[in-house]
DNA sequence: GAATTTAATTTGCACCTCGAATTAAATAGC
DNA sequence: GCTATTTAATTCGAGGTGCAAATTAAATTC
């Protein structure tokens, strides 16, 4: 149980009224107060506060309501691109994408690296991310001083509070202080979190979830993971660890446990087609996927196979999952979704099915084809929403 | 997010200051301040607004420490146990469980009544709850006045907030309004509540998860339920419905879906005796387990055979729950595990096959086999809590 | 230019927690 | 049996927080 005390009572509501302010674009004191239910006194505080420590604007057009209304008119604020800048990054096997925003999270400068980084030594793996955080903030036509925080996007099993990895697909070695690695590295405060948290909570900020306080995410990519958002916030498990969505098992088979990660994982589906040899090199240089949709296109019968295979496993696993925290919206992501018609009508089908008759309607199925970048804008929300909750400097006593 | 006023800091510390006196038994002010984290001044402040209200005791002796220390003897306080009464209940197909509790969560009656009421209509088993709770306050020596709040735990996918019951199996119409209904009867505040909950609360108020405050509870009963303890709190899914772990979807057979529930459900598992007469006439009393122990005990390999699927399939779905949620313990309550040495065998093999490498180790399973009593009494946990919760009358400003 | 209307700030108050000082209640030593 | 010592608990004053009411600010209407 957490003690309260005045602080955490300013904190909660600082961090309500700024992320009123980031959601509802340039908006009113009045209406900050209706929102959050904030007496006007304190939203004037507060916003006082704000503008103060330089995280917020205000702008004296802009009241979009009828003309003519009587009446002092309303000051309109909004946040301040550039009170802080953040990197966020998506590390996957074969590319690593980084991204630096402002304080809304807006993309100054984006920068992909087709790297294929799979099974390399840490330090091999270090150096690549340093790097391309390096260019990228470069390419932004900024230092990395300026830099406040960055996030790492990584598929795997993370710790979130201590940056620890507990086992990644992209790591030979497990339990991994990569936080700390790349904090010393970047000389820069670093959280490491799943790829799919990431994208998860870059939905709610810019995507497909911003109307909604609840809801499911469903990565599917090398790794197949999860995110909930529960209350606004991540849900991050009983022990702060990521799920894993491939480690599910779907049940017996002759050959003992099948897990989804054998039904519907990437190399599941690639697998099939290993003899081949340029698509062998397509996989190698992470444009498995991309292959896959032109064969699918031309009615290749074994991948179709396994398109509808994988659709199905992936359906059932969505039932079970709405089964238990039944979400408004279950968002489906990753590179797997660019199987095309055979995955995704077998995935409804299968869900159609599968969900039980009392949570029927309950759950809408939203899937989502954005690229990497906005994997990295996501990793880049997580980072500034820490931002956003810490109490920053100036928000001591009145002078 | 929720707006914070002095009044919710006062709420959140006082409950964690009456929750650390009911958990730590008679305990001193001292003590309070270092396990809340809250100085002393406060802790005296809120313990004696606590004393006012009658919430608490204070007792003079029973300082535990070394004798002859010097100074000033701490004054230990413990939660008054007359403060308040409170009715819990187990509802489910073939009979219902009452016990009434004071204000520490002590039982003062218990009533069991082996009524069969699946299916009836709303009315008669309204009827019965209605005099079950009547005739339990009355053995308890109280009237209904006495009572502050009734809560009734019945298996089903049920809407707590709101205290709508989406779908039961012992109803047979669906979103149904109990609360109110009964709240009317019984002129007392009532709450309607999943049984897999209620007994959630129940073993981290009294049993075997006081020393967590993450945990996950698995209830095999004729309804497989859910309940997730998540920092101290239920955590209720996203809509704030309870989880129904009997549709989960093990995989797809020859005849389509197959759901948990046809492998491991009660009657999945008595189903396979329904030519036995005498059988058939137990399982319709709700000795349908008892029986089936002791024909397992007497070989009977078809049984056996039953028990034994059931175990593998509720082994591979607690993997799967773990790989979830990984909390650090698992708890599996309800009548399967009557079944005996085949069924829990085959559920820790399957377990143990089916859990990830990543997460081995993480999370210990824990079978209990508490009686009816038990339930019951975690549903009063549950009326409880919202009494701990509730600010109560003198909270007010000093005198 | 005065009246009206709406926005935002200032003022005064009640409440909360906390550190320091004070009071309370026991033991230890002579 | 008295005082010194030790520890527990309360009291006091300061600083922070939010809110309602009163006040000031900035526009439109007539």
């Amino acid at each position: 149980m957490k003690t309260a005390d005045p602080e955490l009572m300013r904190a909660m509501n600082r961090l309500s009224v700024l992320d009123t302010i980031r959601r509802r674009g340039p908006i009113s004191r009045v209406e900050i107060s209706e929102r959050t239910e904030l007496s006007t006194t304190t939203v004037s505080a507060i916003t006082g506060s704000l503008l103060d420590d330089g995280l917020i604007l205000t702008r004296h057009e802009g009241d979009i309501r009828n003309e003519a209304v009587r009446g002092r008119p309303r000051v309109m604020l909004e946040v301040n691109p550039d009170a802080a800048r953040v990197v966020g990054a998506k590390i996957a096997a074969s590319r690593m994408v980084f991204v630096v925003t402002n304080f809304r999270g807006d993309v100054l400068s984006q920068l992909a690296l087709p790297i294929r980084i799979d099974r390399q030594p840490i330090a091999v793996i270090a150096d690549l991310v340093e790097d391309g955080v390096r260019r990228c903030v470069v390419d932004a036509g900024l230092s990395l001083e300026d830099v406040d925080s960055v996030c790492l996007g990584l598929p795997g099993v993370i710790e979130h509070r201590t940056g620890h990895i507990r086992s990644s697909p992209i790591f030979r070695e497990i339990n991994i202080d990569f936080a700390a690695e790349m904090s010393t590295r970047l000389s820069t405060p670093t959280i490491v979190e799943s790829d799919a948290h990431a994208i998860t909570l870059g939905h709610h900020w810019f995507g497909k979830a911003r109307d909604l306080e609840d809801m499911v995410l469903i990565s599917l990519e090398q790794t197949l993971g999860l995110g909930v958002l529960h209350g606004n916030r991540l849900f991050r498990g009983a022990g702060g660890l990521s799920h894993n969505l491939g480690d599910l098992v779907l049940g017996m088979g002759p050959q003992g446990i099948v897990r989804l990660s054998s039904q519907a994982g990437e190399s599941a589906i690639l697998g099939e087609q290993q003899t081949d040899g340029r698509f062998a090199e397509a996989v190698r240089l992470g444009r498995g996927m991309t292959h896959v949709q032109a064969l699918i296109q031309a009615d290749d019968d074994r991948l179709i196979g396994a398109a509808v295979r994988a659709g199905e496993a992936v359906g059932l696993t969505i039932a079970n999952i709405v089964t238990l925290f039944a979400p408004p919206r279950v968002i489906l992501v990753g590179s797997s979704l660019a199987l095309g018609e055979p995955f995704l009508n077998s995935l409804r089908d299968a869900y159609a099915l599968a969900i039980p008759p009392s949570l029927k309607g309950v759950s809408e199925l939203v899937f989502d084809d954005s690229t990497d970048d906005f994997w990295a804008q996501g990793a880049a929300a997580v980072a500034l929403y820490e931002l956003y909750e810490s109490p920053w400097s100036t928000t001591g006593p009145a002078l």
